[in-house]
DNA sequence: TTATATCCTACTAAACCAATCGGAATTTGT
DNA sequence: ACAAATTCCGATTGGTTTAGTAGGATATAA
């Protein structure tokens, strides 16, 4: 159970915009190089969020890509989606109110399903990228958020 | 964003035991043909069930499997997490607590996954196989148990 | 002793993942 | 006009994972 490196990249991408092109595009190289990723990688992910219009693209020397929104406008569940396709941990809870495989009987597990769905949906849609920078605008401190875990 | 086919199988077969199971051991092949899977296949996952404590087998002819414990006390989570491993989005979620990716700097994009990670472990872990033969007693209805659906 | 089961280890075909490669098109600065 | 920087685009690739299948060994009831 992974989301793969596409919505994980995706949102670093986002996060790395946000916390950088506050002045003029952002190319893709300064990007792969401060999260250490593959530029040429993210050359084919990046696009997609464009289409999406989640970013704002301009080509050419000195350019790069920008935030298409306010960070404040974004959800990562946006993000996510664009790069990952529809949250749907089995195949038959990609659509809403589709009843799913061809059983005879009534499908008892769906339930199930479909509650791990709406729930990682109410999670990626309740965290926008103004909400991740502000807690890295607390740089330095390296205090832990995470107080929830053992 | 998928479950494989293990967990999703894993479920309709306990589901399946627990339905059938009352009053002796089910064969694998019965379940097969009730859930309309590959008996070769569920053959490979039952057994880390068994070996997880989840089911008892009892082997020869009129053998089978049967539920190790009651309906009540046994929940998805247990299951999923048996055939799928445990529950991390992405792999620096894998244990609490520990520091991820050798990033220099704080990875702000962590809290997303762990917020992912327990909530799809809150909703799992929640569910009890009485729960969900509870929904199939109601069989013949058919109501849409799924009303906070469009 | 036969049929019915679980148990166990390999093997495999297809799909998917995470890139890499090689260039075309666009824009800025000199 | 030209070079450098950059997005854009399609093809290819090596590795891993998935979802099984194959072929038996072992155990037990009738």
């Amino acid at each position: 159970m992974r989301f793969s490196t596409r919505g994980r990249y995706g949102v670093q991408v986002m996060v790395d915009l946000a916390q950088n092109s506050t002045e003029g595009p952002i190319s893709l190289k300064s990007v792969a190089e401060r999260q250490k990723l593959s530029e040429h990688y993210l050359e084919q992910l990046v696009p997609e969020l464009r289409k999406a219009g989640l970013v704002k693209s301009i080509r050419g020397a000195q350019g790069g890509y920008l935030l298409a929104k306010k960070p404040e406008e974004i959800y990562i569940g946006d993000v996510i989606r664009v790069l990952e396709g529809p949250i749907a941990p089995v195949e038959c809870t990609d659509q809403y109110g589709d009843d799913c495989c061809e059983k005879t009987e009534f499908c008892v597990t769906r339930e199930v399903w479909v509650k791990v769905r709406d729930s990682i949906n109410d999670v990626v849609d309740s965290i926008s990228l103004a909400d991740l920078i502000k807690d890295s605008e607390k740089e330095g401190e390296k205090v832990n958020l995470f107080d929830d875990e053992v």
